[in-house]
DNA sequence: GCGACACGCTGCACACGCTGAAAGATTGCG
DNA sequence: CGCAATCTTTCAGCGTGTGCAGCGTGTCGC
């Protein structure tokens, strides 16, 4: 499908000013605080213009929770790869554990951590997190479904069980980032998961 | 503490105009679309200026996502109130089940309903409802986490329970503004709740 | 090669959200 | 009544986000 010679010299060029736009975001947003960067600050840290800067992203906040493009459709896909038998729970869990180990094998390069940890210091950037997240959701819930062959307009389960593994997946990704040493974050998210499916006893129950 | 003669002239006043400006918003966010709902539109609505408006929310999205002004450490209280012999999963479902019926009950007035419509309508309003949920999330795992003597920032159950009762607490509400007819919105978030407790099978272990 | 086209970058203008400060109006209290 | 508190208004300004027209450079067919 692909030519050899991979993307043309143009859309490697796009690619390398949007990602300089957004390690530009994420090392201000870090340095000075999420609030007080501006677009125009971002542009010039990238040498571009603040116009360029909204074709390449449609807000300030995508620029720093979306730094690659999101490709639609991608859980679905691994989603299908997983074996038919596996119960649905378990496929959707071994789709995002294993979403979760690039993002800590990217920990170098990519800067994750740091994200999060920008992230969780302002409520307005939370709130497009989750944004994102629920987008996420969303998908996951409609692939649970078709694999399955129930209506996610119509039938609970799907949904209901895309929400809730939504959750395990934000508090893990929460713990993990306020952790002070190095953590194994798929383990971190069986953790969660493991203590939903056996039915959330409660803080009340133990010990 | 307060006057037995209640509020005077004054904070009532202050509210109607909360409440003229919070009705204006529903209003006109029905009519147009909410992307087309300028402030300016819903001051002239309410008769007052631009400026009056950002004294009573501080966003657009506040006057529609919180018309009533929000009462810090409310779930805390109500959580106080249950039986300590309940569980903690239980207790605050039941909490989470009052304020549903009393979103259900007001109905009439308080066109809750209508709200739900508009917020799914539009993906931004929808990302800040989620703020505010995960606000309330924070919140709820807090009181969680004092009741069963544990810190938030350390045990994961309590910030795990809350943010997966939230999860159910979205899936129903948007289950409840997408029913054609008139449910029974308690019983719904029970229905959720019940799923999630028994271990949540999975779409692949029914039927 | 080479010309035509596509596409990303840029500057400009503008609407809108939101904030701060200062001045006027209204309420509550002594 | 007079004073203090506070709410409203006006105005001026910053930052975000969008539409549009022009320009330069990569891409593709000839």
């Amino acid at each position: 499908m692909v030519p050899v010679t991979g993307p043309g010299l143009r859309e490697r060029k796009k690619a390398d000013t949007r990602a300089a736009l957004a390690r530009a975001t994420l090392r201000l947003a870090r340095e000075q605080g999420w609030a007080e960067v501006t677009v125009e600050q971002i542009a010039a840290a990238a040498d571009v213009s603040s116009r360029t800067f909204f074709n390449h992203f449609s807000s300030k906040e995508e620029a720093l929770l979306q730094p690659a493009g999101a490709e639609p459709g991608r859980f679905a896909r691994q989603l299908a790869e997983q074996p038919a038998a596996l119960p649905a729970r378990e496929a959707a869990r071994a789709v995002l554990r294993a979403g979760l180990a690039e993002i800590a094998a990217d920990e170098d390069g990519g800067g994750w951590r740091v994200r999060m940890e920008v992230i969780g210091s302002d409520p307005a950037l939370l709130a497009r997190a989750v944004e994102v997240s629920t987008a996420g959701e969303r998908e996951m819930a409609e692939a649970l479904a078709r694999r399955a062959g129930q209506d996610p307009d119509r039938d609970l389960e799907p949904v209901l069980l895309a929400a809730v593994l939504g959750a395990a997946l934000r508090v893990t990704l929460v713990r993990w980032a306020c952790a002070p040493g190095p953590v194994d974050l798929p383990a971190l998210f069986d953790e969660a998961v493991e203590l939903v499916a056996t039915g959330l006893p409660g803080p009340a129950a133990l010990s």
